[in-house]
DNA sequence: TATGAATGAGCTTTCATTCAT
DNA sequence: TATGAATGAAAGCTCATTCAT
């Protein structure tokens, strides 16, 4: 009896994660079945738990590949070397991309993930962290360079910036689209200057 | 003439939405079963559906009555004639107090509603919209006063205030405390006078 | 405590049959609560079954009054001295006009009635053979009085009417109306001097 | 590849079909639960589904093949070229003989589902149409050949004809045997010479 | 390796009937 | 006498997971 190939069995863990991502992200984790998933990837019931222990694994892996692939993007910006203000807006301009292009993933972290029970020790939970902390590192930065005031807390600023555009694109979910350019230059031009009717010069 | 009293009734009604309310927090919507939250309330699976349609129902009236109570206290707070700065960090420190006390109802909501499909048309959503709405309402009038430097969006506002809070209540659910005065006067801090560094005089 | 007067019990119980009769014949027995018959009644749950036994007792009953009220036309019909073509003419008329008249209950006594297990022993069923044994009866006189030929079996006329009246409206019951004077004569005919081309006289 | 053979998986849906006829005609169908089917075919109840869509379609497969089998009885004798009074004959004679064979299947289908609301829409009342027009085809071929009389309605003789033989059956089905023949020849006989007791010819 | 047959627990909701008040 | 609160069984159907083939 034959055995796979690594490579084969790689290609076609990737195509049961293309069904279930789809799938999760059309129906949902509750109103998806396993079966369901089997098909889309060409592949019995069976087959499938050779590959993923159960159906929740194949949402935690759903999940993590797509967090992963997200993060590289928010780290490369991260890691130019460009004025905080500009940087700042990049990432929330790239942020809201992503929720933009992948609502359904995103809800799907939002409604399944993030409130199991487990969610505080799950290793997607440790994406997420990973995810949230570059601004805490882009804030640091520039508070040591001077950009901003002190006494800043930068996980604030991280809150900030995550649950601003999160309730933002959460609420453009429901109905109207979303200006990602105006939307990312707003939010920006309020965390840095602030909302007070003061003269100051704009940076 | 009803065999029970309007008193007997009236707590059992409370009874089997406290039940509901902490068996939906504990294990989710879907996976809470409408015998379980009878046998919690001491009352037959039959019984239940004489006080409540049926198991969404019995969500929305959990939810319906959290958001009615936590409304109560913001729409008074909004109410009040004070400065702007004043009534906001009032605003946000009465929100933050609320996700400190009710986790679990905030969980449930954000969870299990928000993420429904029918979520843009129940009546959770229009509670919600009423609730948010208040934050629209307070930095309208003080752009009319002059309180605020104009051309902000307050929709954009109402998103800060409400996804900043609601990110940082859901880290703290995991784990770390929460210190409600201290972030409020951080946030509405940021929020006023921005990250710049410039000189600026405070309001 | 006043007990209640032996007509208001029977005022009682033919509203609550009369409640039975048309639940029964718009939605069918088991699509019927208790419950909503007792609404109809203008009573409570409890008080009902001080009258009736339980739910079948209620649908016997119904179906026993329909059918004394029904049987009093045929059987007035049966005792009068007429030519037994006029008098079968008269019969079939008058049994088809049943079912047009009530349809429903025709269909509630086929559907729930007659193919319950004990049937056989059920009062129904005797009502239902004194209702059919009239045609058996008129059938007997005619032979005696030589008005039909000999070595006809009555059971077997009794059988052909009742069958080709019901086979007949039941299909009426599916959309088409029925012409019940046309029917009845054409059956008669049928029934007098058979399908044969042979010429003939006329009765 | 399938796991079991076409064979077992074609023996597994025959012990099922006949594990709900027999079900459904000794309980009926609404009080049949689908459990006793599969606990009568010897199989769990998640299976089932596997081979039959639901309940209903159950008893539509059930009640299909007993027509499809009756049908083909039915029209072979319609197809002969021979005179319409033994034709006729052959066909009361058979479809007699099978109320004697399925006195259940046809309790079934009078009481289950030609009473059932949606009868006018189902599938099981085009094949009874179909069986049903079989008298009507052979009634107007002989009015064509002149073997009966102009002016007789052939749907009144397939009522006639089905109508006595279903009542005939259904009074033998409480307690009484059925003479197949003597029934046939006698209801024939009426049919076609009527009861009249005028001297004719007979054919 | 691969299949898909097989399992059976599990769910929401209804309702006839009883009985405390 | 009258109420309607309370029970709890019952039922059709789905589906994650296992395992014989």
């Amino acid at each position: 009896m034959p055995v796979i190939s690594p490579r084969k069995m790689q290609d076609r863990s990737d195509s049961i994660l293309d069904a279930a991502r789809s799938a999760f992200a059309e129906t949902g984790f509750e109103n998806t079945s396993v079966a369901q998933i089997a098909r889309r990837a060409g592949i019995s019931d069976g087959l499938l738990y050779r590959y993923f222990r159960n159906k929740r694994d194949l949402l935690n892996e759903v999940l993590r590949r797509f967090y992963e692939r997200t993060m590289l993007d928010l780290e490369e910006i991260a890691a130019r070397d460009m004025p905080f203000l500009d940087q700042l807006r990049d990432l929330v301009r790239r942020h809201l991309q992503t929720f933009v292009d992948d609502v359904d993933l995103c809800r799907l972290f939002f409604a399944e993930v993030r409130t199991q029970t487990d969610y505080a020790v799950s290793p997607i939970r440790q994406l997420n962290q990973r995810y949230t902390s570059i601004v805490v590192g882009i804030v640091q930065k520039a508070a040591a360079r001077g950009e901003i005031r002190q006494g800043i807390d930068p996980r604030l600023v991280r809150d900030l910036i995550f649950g601003t555009v999160e309730h933002r694109a959460w609420s453009a979910v429901q109905g109207r689209q979303i200006d990602v350019d105006k939307t990312a230059n707003d939010l920006v031009d309020i965390v840095m200057v602030g909302l007070q009717p003061v003269k100051q010069e704009r940076l």
